[in-house]
RNA sequence: GCGGGUGUGGCGGAACUGGUAGACGCGACGGAUUCAAAAUCCGUUUCUGGUGACAGAGUGUCGGUUCGAGUCCGACCACCCGCACCA
């Protein structure tokens, strides 16, 4: 019977265990104290503060960098224990790495705390940041501390405002009115994740959507660079690319202007301008539909009183996705009336429709019934006709007919007078040609025309806890910007935060400026930053986080981009491109003269954990379950009342399903070690992972397996100098050794953490045996252990560090094992004098031939031929094929 | 709807460019050590049949290419993720 405390008696007290057995050399390994003291050793010898100046070859390993929200959790000690494997690999491996911490510390959390606890959102964020980084030293990390910055710091938003001048200068910043979430009731902008079913996040108030002036930053005017040179990006998971690609979305079509009706138009008005991927569709056309906010709908609207009521009630509905997906498809006939570009008699009816985005294109489409499902849809709701224009290849164009499907695929044209038979491609060439060259009131008809999805990005945010927009309102001046002499634009420490909505509006003193041209009276810009502004150019100040200007060109230059990036996938498309877009933006500027922030990518998987629910449906946490393994199955039991519970799917850790597990409680009980080992087996680095007890404990053992095995090795191996033996009763000792090191070092190059951990429990496997009887072995089998035992510690120094710097002091290695070079595989040791060939007859593995690794294929086919298993397949007869793969395989075909 | 990914023992997962399927870990079972336990060590562990050597089957399903398929091709099923009135 085994019953497993789950958490909730706490750890098992390994540590009553410092001697095992009297007379027994080896003590357990005790991480509680082995670990801060190396911890101080490596800070003593400032081992991982990285100088600019240093020549070697630089190596930038980054991880996406924390939100002070309270804790680390731990998600983040598996993304830092990766980045940190990599930096201590590169740094054995001689370069000069970077591995800089730092805060990503403004944002809403901190104004919540703030409202909810009655501090400054300063003070907190500081006092967390301040917890956290005493969390993440205690998992050993290899960071240089001494570039440490927050965002928050007004030495860094200083800079940011520095760049915000520069980009605003450039051209790349402008201002104008966008249709934004406002929460009425907490009086802010909300992002559209922010917008649930209609209702603010917090507030739970009708979200209305508002027209405001807005600060951006043009990311649209580098589209089609930022598309193409994802192509590039050779280093980036294809998965991240693909999303970029889409979120940018490029698409090639034609403007097309439509003539108006005269006596059906608007005064003033003459031509409906769309945008088309289709003009081979163009003869199936059956309405137009226009966007609410488009000015002709406007103008109609004005004196059209229930029109008036449609147009208001889609601007109602909101722009949040949710709304937007859930809407019934509506239009409403304006009146006004088209005539088509080919056919003056034509005319078409103009429809204001809420499917359609005033953001997109022009705002207004034609509408093709049969090749389009949401015109479809939207023609049979309003009687429209449907004409199909596009069949299959080899389909009948007489009996054709478009029911409930709209045909979107590619095809033959029909029912399109001079483009019946082409292809739709060749339609499409066809249309644009004539009506490029057609004009309308002096201008061509149409334009061919690239489209982008992407949209430039608003940085308003009328928010407190944010890097202030350095920008004054002056009634006769307009908009100036701050002299930059004048910078930083320091945010107030004292406020108030008893009121909704942005308490820089209310402040006392704070917005009241002279106008840095006339020295009028004029106000302060009171929006703040968004906080992507603040990550998308923090891994540039880390090269020179202590500079005057936002970047020391040259140092930026030789460190950037990031060699290797780690990060969760949710920042796929946000972080990552506005990252690249400011990059663009600092090269512009003068700060830097690259593009691309990130050479090589990689999105880490998440920490996931069993759920567990109490009858009543409260959840669990682990520590408040009790796990029986006694009866059938697993099942579990609230400790408090004994009751049975549910033990749910694995999920990603959270407060809200309380399946959470601290850091502190496995570093507390394993220590950290165990804690980076674990995060890093079994699982793919970029799949979850799920965190069990049982596997916490897996992973401690093997400490305390390598620490045993090389204390009992320690005695035999001190007085030998390393050395690898290449033949000899010590050969498979060196060969297992080489064999490890050179897969390992391939694994971690290739961040295949979970194999590189196989890897190393394979070696201790093997070198188990040959160790147990060291003490009366040879001098040249102690030196091959010596050198398999010093290889063993390199290579579970960069996962354990601590234990490897304990068992390096053990075996009494010199200095510091983190400081120390990554040792060389001998490529003699790693192939094999005799192979063993599995030997197939018919494509089934029947046996195995074990011969010279240069026999020659004859000479294999020979052996192969006689082997006993083979001859009595063969019962006589010649085989009819031998098929050898050198050092592979051999298959006899009877 | 569009795009992408994944599917291998009881579980997490290995398997480089087609070449011994199941490395390594977890769990389970058996044994050693112990007065007993903890800890540790040794062994077994894809399934079916057989005491056994061995035989047969087996990488979501069906089919194909090949001397040989987890891997390549075609169709399908399931799950996961991203985007989505994009004209």
């Amino acid at each position: 019977m085994t019953v497993s405390a789950n958490r909730g008696e706490g750890p098992p007290n390994i540590f009553l265990f410092l001697c095992e057995k009297p007379g027994m050399a080896t003590e357990r390994y005790n991480p509680r104290t082995s670990e801060p003291r190396w911890q101080k050793a490596w800070e003593e010898a400032r081992l991982f503060e990285t100088s600019n100046e240093d020549e070697r070859p630089t190596y930038y390993v980054l991880e996406m960098f924390p939100y002070p929200s309270g804790r680390i959790h731990i998600g983040h000690t598996r993304n830092y224990t990766m980045g940190d494997v990599v930096a201590r690999y590169k740094r054995a491996k001689g370069f000069n790495v970077l591995h800089p911490m730092g805060w990503d510390a403004f944002g809403m959390p901190a104004e919540n705390a703030a409202m909810q606890n009655k501090v400054q959102p300063k003070e907190w964020t500081y006092q967390t940041i301040a917890v956290m980084r005493d969390q993440l030293k205690m998992m050993g990390l290899s960071l240089d501390w001494s570039r440490e910055f927050a965002t928050c710091d007004v030495d860094y938003y200083h800079r940011q405002q520095m760049l915000f001048l520069d980009f605003h200068e450039k051209g790349l910043v402008t201002r104008k009115t966008s249709k934004v979430n406002w929460d009425p009731v907490d009086r802010t902008v909300l992002a559209n994740e922010q917008v649930i079913d209609g209702r603010g996040w917090r507030s739970g108030a009708l979200v209305e959507s508002r027209e405001l002036a807005q600060w951006f930053f043009k990311i649209t005017d580098y589209s089609e660079d930022l598309l193409e040179a994802l192509d590039g990006l050779e280093g980036w998971p294809e998965k991240v690319r693909l999303m970029q690609r889409n979120w940018i979305g490029r698409s090639e079509g034609l403007s097309i202007r439509w003539p108006l009706v005269e006596d059906t138009a608007p005064h003033g008005e003459q031509e409906l301008e769309v945008y088309t991927t289709r003009p081979d569709t163009i003869f199936g056309a059956s309405f137009m539909a226009i966007a609410a906010d488009h000015p002709l709908a406007r103008k109609a609207a004005e004196g059209n009183a229930e029109l008036a009521a449609f147009v208001e009630e889609c601007r109602r509905v909101g722009t949040s996705a949710a709304v937007l997906e859930t809407a019934e498809k509506k239009g409403f006939d304006t009146g006004i009336r088209v005539r088509h570009p080919f056919d003056p008699e034509w005319t078409l009816p103009v429809y204001v429709a809420n499917f359609v985005l005033m953001e997109y294109g022009t705002g207004a489409i034609f509408g093709c019934p049969s090749g389009d499902q949401r015109d479809l849809d939207f023609a049979r709701k309003y009687g429209l006709p449907v004409v199909p224009v596009v069949m299959p290849e080899g389909a009948d164009a007489a009996t054709f007919q478009i029911a409930d499907e709209a045909y979107s695929d590619d095809g033959v044209m029909i029912n399109s007078r001079f483009l019946d038979g082409l292809s739709n491609d060749e339609a499409f060439e066809e249309v644009a040609k004539q009506l490029e060259h057609e004009t309308l009131s002096g201008r061509p008809v149409a334009e061919r025309k690239v489209n982008f999805r992407l949209r430039d990005w608003g940085i308003s945010r009328q928010r407190y806890w944010g890097c202030p927009i350095p920008m004054i309102h002056c009634d006769a001046c307009g908009v100036v910007p701050v002299p930059k002499e004048d910078l930083p634009v320091k945010l107030p420490d004292d406020i108030d935060f008893e009121k909704p909505g942005n308490p820089l509006d209310r402040h006392p003193t704070w917005r009241h400026v002279k106008c840095p041209q006339c020295s009028a009276d004029a106000r302060r810009e009171t929006d703040t930053m968004d906080t992507f502004v603040d990550s998308s150019w923090y891994f540039v100040r880390f090269t020179a986080p202590h500079a005057e200007t936002p970047t020391e060109r040259d140092v930026a230059n030789r460190w950037l981009p990031v060699d290797q990036y780690i990060g969760g996938i949710e920042h796929a498309i946000l972080h990552l491109l506005y990252s690249r877009f400011f990059t663009r933006g600092m090269r512009e500027t003068g700060h830097l003269d690259f593009a691309e922030p990130f050479k090589g990518l990689f999105t880490q998987g998440m920490v996931v954990h069993e759920t567990y629910r109490a009858e009543d449906g409260r959840w669990l946490a682990p520590s408040e379950v009790r796990i029986d393994t006694s009866g059938e199955g697993r099942k579990a039991f609230e400790v408090a009342t004994g009751r049975e519970v549910t033990v749910g799917s694995l999920e990603k850790m959270s407060k809200s399903k309380k399946n959470t597990v601290s850091p502190e409680e496995i570093t507390e009980s394993f220590g950290a070690d165990t804690a980076r080992w674990f995060m890093l087996s079994d699982s793919p680095p970029d799949r979850d992972v799920e965190w069990t007890d049982d596997g916490a404990a897996g992973a401690h053992r093997f400490i305390q397996r390598v620490w045993r095995l090389v204390g009992e090795a320690a005695p035999a191996i001190a007085d030998v100098t390393p050395a690898a033996a290449r033949d000899g009763g010590a050969a498979p000792i060196s060969k297992a050794a080489h064999k490890a090191l050179k897969v390992v070092e391939e694994d971690i190059e290739q961040l295949a953490f979970n194999r590189a951990i196989a890897r190393i429990h394979q070696l201790a496997n093997e070198l188990q045996a040959p160790f147990g009887t060291l003490a009366e072995a040879d001098r040249a089998t102690r030196s091959a252990a010596r050198e398999a035992v010093e290889i063993l510690i390199h290579l579970i120094a960069p996962f354990m560090p601590h234990l490897a710097e304990e068992c390096w002091a053990a075996i009494g290695g010199e200095g510091l094992v983190s400081a120390s070079a990554w040792p060389q595989y001998d490529p003699a040791l790693v192939v094999d004098d005799l192979i063993v060939l599995p030997v197939q007859i018919n494509g089934k593995k029947r046996g195995d031939l074990t011969i010279a690794r240069e026999a020659d294929q004859a000479a294999v086919e020979k052996a192969v031929l006689a082997l006993d298993f083979v001859q009595k397949a063969l019962n006589g007869a010649s085989p009819r094929r031998v098929i050898v793969v050198p050092n592979r395989i051999v298959n006899v075909v009877a």
